[in-house]
DNA sequence: ATTGTATTGTGCATTTTTGCACATTGAAAG
DNA sequence: CTTTCAATGTGCAAAAATGCACAATACAAT
């Protein structure tokens, strides 16, 4: 098969429209037209609906589009590859992070430290609990609320955001959502509310008292690929969202959430070179990432 | 950038000559040394050596080779994908899972099972804790250990089986490892020792009492992510390694595990049909995923 | 009802890619 | 030392892909 057909497909998939598809790849609309078609017959399978409003995905096109934004994630992947140089830092430092941002974003900058520095040792604790720095459960933390009192050097890293996101085909089938109500005619994917570590994390009520998410888990990992399955709609981490740009924001104007990342250390240790340059690392790495810069 | 010549890249990558690469792909081995001159003269680097006996990978060229083995994963992925049906089931069941399985597994039975019963809420708890049944902490439980006594229902579900992987690039850049004892030049991730819930998953000292994770998580989201960052190595789950070919194994004979997952529902309530249909097809889902029989 | 806009689809010319055939080179075998 | 084999690299013709221009259709605006 031409990997570059799925290219072209996930243009269409993601525009709804040859000619806007063509303007992101840079080429004609009459060519993307001929890759789709070569490679529905190729494949055996419809993949969208065809209409002059555009091109809608079937069932089967909808299915296709994880993999098919993982290829393109990979491809992005594929051409950003370069290496670094190496310092002299070490012992250990733990790092109490929320679960989400640890995998899609602390993760990347946690592994560049361990190479840069060969006697560094991180630890991510990335636990759905609060921290205690004076009890020394981590040397930096990443939160989602700002602390109260205590010896601690706080700062906001960034704000992020996050909206409610469904698959494409999933809102395009279920849709059209024009107010709160019209959620309830599908399933909510989210924390299960009992479990709920921070409130600054219990975005549904703040959305509607009375819906509660049919599917539910402690894991953002396992919500998100709830809803990348097309399970329902469910409240996502723009910055992960944004690896599967098949995932669509849901009535943005009404249910937009924005909040903040801070990050914590002990006065008693902040002037500690591994958690100093650690903590620098990792807050930068995150500003980048999420493009923003404290308020 | 052309995503068919990232194909052709890995072809020679793997095979080493343009002639069977060639043959691999259906193609004239002209058509490979231009597409592989193309590609180079796009990202500006020099990705093979050329040679009468073949083409050798520069270092340039040995750091892409898992991001395009990711694509190859994605493009095999895209070329296989199905769809189901539903019917009547309602209410809650929580259950309590691993995160790993909960993630990779268990969320698209889950998430199966909910668009099939629209009125089933389903609650993945992926925290790295035990669970209480008769607390009703969750109405079903997948272990990774046998529970003692209690009024329990208890079956095994399958086993599994994790390895020692390193991406293959940094295994070859690194290697060879022809003990355990060779492991010590490189960078081990693993769980965070102090906070390792249950001792089966304790997997280090039996490789090797001295060998300590200088990159280590309580998640093994983000110990995966590391070892794909060829950050070093770390004991992965074959199931979940699986998805990325560019993972190899190191001292496969030496250093293997086999656990079990075990199902655990409460004797009082294993008759209640949501709890009933929803463990039988997440036992089926990780039997099928996972390809094994209960011994 | 008419006009304008934006979409998809297609014929044909142009451009790009690929296959074929052959030259060159290096290493192995005799 | 010579011959054979297998590799890479390249010119040219053939095939495939793409761009351009235009037709057809549907819908919005007037």
């Amino acid at each position: 098969m031409n990997w570059n057909d799925i290219r072209y497909f996930l243009a269409v998939a993601r525009s709804g429209r040859l000619t806007r598809a063509g303007s992101m790849l840079g080429v004609d609309h009459a060519t993307v037209s001929r890759r789709i078609a070569s490679l529905e017959a190729e494949i055996g399978a419809k993949l969208f609906d065809r209409s002059p409003k555009g091109y809608s995905l079937t069932g089967a096109g909808s299915d296709l589009v994880p993999v098919a934004k993982m290829m393109e994630s990979n491809a992005i992947k594929f051409e950003a590859t370069i290496g670094t140089s190496g310092e002299k830092l070490s012992g250990p430092v733990r790092i109490g992070v929320p679960e989400g941002v640890a995998a899609y974003i602390v993760s990347r900058a946690a592994s560049d430290l361990c190479k840069k520095y060969p006697l560094l040792e991180i630890q991510l604790i990335a636990l759905p609990r609060k921290f205690s720095l004076s009890n020394r459960e981590a040397d930096f933390v990443i939160s989602v609320s700002r602390p109260k009192t205590g010896r601690l050097k706080v700062q906001k890293i960034c704000d992020y955001s996050l909206h409610l996101y469904g698959l494409r085909s999933f809102v395009e089938e279920k849709g059209p959502f024009t107010s709160v109500a019209d959620l309830h005619r599908v399933m909510g994917i989210g924390y299960v509310p009992e479990l709920i570590f921070d409130k600054e994390l219990d975005y549904i009520p703040l959305v509607d008292p009375n819906f509660r998410p049919r599917l539910s888990s402690t894991s953002v990992h396992v919500q998100l690929e709830a809803v990348l399955q097309g399970a329902g709609v469910g409240i996502v981490h723009d910055f992960m969202a944004r690896r599967y740009d098949d995932l669509v924001q849901i009535l943005p104007q009404e249910i937009s959430f924005n909040r903040s990342f801070w990050g914590i250390v002990h006065e008693d240790y902040a002037d500690l070179e591994r958690i100093k340059v650690c903590s620098t690392a990792i807050i930068e790495c995150m500003r980048n990432e999420l493009k923003l810069t404290p308020s």
